[in-house]
DNA sequence: ACCGTAGCGGATGTCCCATGTCCCCCGAAC
DNA sequence: GTTCGGGGGACATGGGACATCCGCTACGGT
């Protein structure tokens, strides 16, 4: 009946068990060399085939669809999907949320990561970056100028200026993994950030990071970022410490 | 029949809903402020306490699992769980496999970003490593060494030898990052790379990137690191390229 | 002949129930 | 005091029923 790998005295931990079925269902896809976009099996012959029931089978599909590793459109069917890093940002802001309760030690350690990735590629992305891509940089900065002396945030350019500036390495995946984490400190802002932000100097403080990289001088630009996230990491403590 | 807060008219795709259900939950761990290791409420009290039936519940509660966010105990509950960054590695080696069947232009990517994520941090992670850390590296090669010696080969004294590399950082979150890109790595190595290794080479790699490191010389450490990646993305192109 | 809409078929979404499985706890026996 | 085994609680799995949604088609009006 079924391909004979299923349950095998089910002696197994259950959580290895799911693993493996969500294993089975991608090992599927590339079998059967399915594309991004092609249509997966509809859920009954998925159970058919893989020996497991609906529901057991829909848990480990939505774990797939969390992972955007398929997509599932209600009424029409399951597609095999194009890169997803949501549900990864969302599991990242609770974690650093969570830590927040206690010595935000986790929160720190994400924006560290995020101080990490940006200061330790911004020499990479300046070799590679074009006339036009750095003036697509300086367009963010200005957006931001004009809108911190208008008094209104300005989270969407705060977050394309970011994207912008390692959009010369060309690498999607890089990107993606970025905005999660410029994500992640964004929400985490909010959260222990005061309740009136000096936008200008803010705006100031990427005007600085901008210059250093127009000017080409890596170091000096490694080090505005660096102070952009250091004051951050020293309002962590200060929250966590009352 | 529910609390109210279900379903508005249902006009709102379901994914979002599902999304929804997952930050519900998140909240509520937040709201009562648990801790990780502490005990959710079981099932049924979910169940009641969100409005929503047992299977809808368990399809988020899968995806929190699998995030990392909560533990999911068979038979005894569920607790608030430390990081776990499993699903995450299986999603994206998922993306690579899928990838190599075209251009591998992901695989790539995949290998790229852990390129960018170690060049990049080698030069802090030297700033902060002691003399026992650098020991401790030293102590992984060795070991590569004398498994390559006797032809065999060394996953785990690779895997240490990352580890130990950028433990000096102490942010435990980034090792686990660091560690999902070696997987991943690992992985697609396995799937394009030959038959056979060449075991002495990949050490005196790794030799080679230790003299850097214990010589101070953070230029010369992230070009050998960049050695390191160089062949691989090479196979790549060739895999694919036939 | 063209266009808008109502209806149909199929697939997923949600839920409940029954049964299987596992784990911790605790009491009894040694 | 230690060990073994039963009990009960909680999760795991499977199946079925019904609701909801989507895309397509066929009908009817213009």
């Amino acid at each position: 009946m079924q391909p004979s790998n299923v349950v095998p005295p089910a002696r197994f931990g259950a959580q290895a068990r799911l693993r493996a079925l969500q294993s089975d269902i991608m090992e599927l896809i590339l079998d059967r060399e399915l594309e991004p976009g092609d249509a997966l099996p509809t859920e009954n012959e998925l159970c058919l085939a893989l020996g497991v029931g609906r529901n057991t089978l829909r848990e480990s599909l939505k774990v797939l669809q969390a992972l955007g590793v398929i997509e599932i459109r209600h009424g029409f069917g399951m597609f095999v999907a194009p890169s997803n890093f949501e549900a990864l940002a969302d599991g990242l802001i609770f974690r650093g949320r969570l830590s927040l309760r206690h010595h935000g030690l986790e929160a720190r350690q994400l924006v560290d990561v995020r101080h990490a990735l940006e200061a330790g590629l911004i020499g990479s992305a300046m070799d590679e970056m074009t006339a036009e891509q750095l003036a697509a940089v300086e367009e963010s900065v200005i957006r931001m100028e004009e809108s911190a002396e208008a008094g209104e945030a300005f989270v969407e350019a705060d977050a394309e200026f970011h994207r912008r500036l390692f959009e010369p390495l060309s690498n999607e995946l890089l990107l993606n993994l970025l905005g999660v984490f410029w994500k992640v400190y964004r929400k985490i802002y909010t959260e222990v950030g005061p309740g009136v932000e000096d936008l200008p100097a803010l705006a100031a403080v990427h005007r600085n990071i901008y210059s250093a990289v127009a000017a080409g001088d890596k170091a000096r630009a490694a080090r505005e970022l660096t102070h952009h996230f250091e004051g951050f990491r020293q309002r962590i403590r200060e929250a966590v410490g009352e």
